[in-house]
DNA sequence: CGACACTTTGAAGACGATCAACGCCGGTGG
DNA sequence: CCACCGGCGTTGATCGTCTTCAAAGTGTCG
């Protein structure tokens, strides 16, 4: 359990807490394990614990009414699962969430942390950055959803994860199925293979879950027009950054 | 200009400020006004006020790179405009803000707010609550987006119009043009149109700008699926609410 | 080897976007 | 008073893209 407790000290969310915070914040919390495809919570369900991501990652979903599955968000290390509903005061869940793989959580009591939220000031920044962060994302995905084609999208969200997982940009496997991926992207898992492969032409090959960017400048001219234009798409400027810093060029 | 004042005392972001802390914003920030069509601000603009709707409409949007407008929100009275920027820290405006209608707002400088945002606590907290809020309702129209028709996401829009407003659900006028309102919804003007016609058989009937629910049971079980299966839709028991406190019955 | 989850591919269909033309209305100016 | 114009909205026809349904291929693990 102590190995936990350094991971999570770990977590840019908690890095800036003071040693007295920390410990409170121990003392009153513990660390939960969760097997792949457990539910964490399901719709619904009671909101009683503010969950942080520690390790592992969790799939944020809702259903339709016929069954669909609609994955809101794909949560890693470092990230907190429910913020928005502990923050909007709601008592039940409004979605599901489920381990995609073996999975580590923090694991705070919500009536703990209303009373004591002001007593951990940097934890309160960081979750008012944090959900705005999300907020803007949230905002900026809709709209590429609406403005975009699905090539784009998916251009963009290879280039994301890449850039979020520090992964080598001439090539990298997927971090999860693309079902799964399929389903965050908002897609069906056949538009998504079929996507794939008339990316081929524009700079992306995807073989089984092997990525690689085989020509940088089109791919990105191909996808995400609007943040390239706009010059605020961070992904980009990071994404030419691991490319520099790897190797002098990318074909 | 003290009429201003008391309009922004009235908002709910503001309501809960001590005397003192109400004061020191007041000192520290002005209301401006600007007329209907003019822009608060344009993408890539310095982001150096934080700004709060006191009377009047606000469109943000963006534009694509072929010129077209993408509405992310319209707000109203109360509603903060650019919180996740300030938030997030980002440097300049990532979205347009144009006056939709006679508009004035509180102007707060983000430099004095950094710096004194803890000696605000309730404001804080209130910008905490907002921002969770927004990103639930994001989430939820994104979802909306891909798993709803044109049809529903109209037909719930035009009563979560109804209840924010506090309009007669027999009966009202919409609050913008039909073309703001397509955009706000991502789609087409004409599809938008063509949409309010297929409307009239499932219990909402548009002319003109003049909207009333005929048949409210149908109007909603024909919209919004997700929210009222999930009955986490708030805007479906307000709806209610306000058609027992109206009449008897509605159609 | 067989079961099962995951993925690919094909063909058909639905839905919204796009392009184009027209109607409506308020304002401005002759 | 009328004519013209521009913003706004409606309607029609066509087109492209994504979804849906169906079937078959690939991989892994017992």
């Amino acid at each position: 359990m102590n190995m936990e407790i350094q991971t999570f000290r770990a977590l840019p969310l908690f890095a800036s807490l003071s040693a007295d915070e920390a410990a409170l914040l121990i003392r009153n919390s513990r660390i939960s394990q969760c097997k792949r495809g457990r539910f964490l919570y399901m719709h619904g369900d009671a909101n009683n614990y503010f969950y942080v991501v520690c390790r592992g990652t969790v799939q944020v979903f809702r259903e339709t009414p016929d069954g669909h599955e609609i994955t809101s968000n794909i949560l890693i290390a470092g990230d907190t699962i429910n913020a928005d509903e502990v923050v909007s005061g709601l008592t039940i869940h409004m979605a599901n969430a489920r381990a995609v793989d073996e999975l580590a959580v923090l694991e705070i009591p919500v009536k703990w942390l209303r009373d004591n939220l002001k007593d951990l000031g940097s934890l309160s920044a960081h979750l008012l950055t944090g959900l705005a962060d999300r907020l803007r994302s949230a905002e900026m995905e809709a709209e590429h959803l609406t403005t975009m084609s699905a090539a784009q999208i998916v251009a963009c969200y290879l280039q994301k994860i890449c850039v979020l997982y520090n992964f080598d940009p001439h090539g990298f496997e997927l971090p999860y199925t693309k079902t799964l991926i399929a389903s965050r992207l908002r897609m069906e898992l056949e538009t998504f293979s079929r996507t794939l492969q008339k990316l081929k032409d524009q700079g992306v090959t995807v073989t089984g879950s092997h990525v690689s960017f085989s020509n940088i400048r089109k791919a990105e001219n191909f996808s995400c027009s609007e943040c390239s234009i706009a010059e605020d798409c961070a992904t980009h400027r990071l994404l030419h950054a691991r490319l520099d810093q790897r190797s002098g060029r990318g074909a």
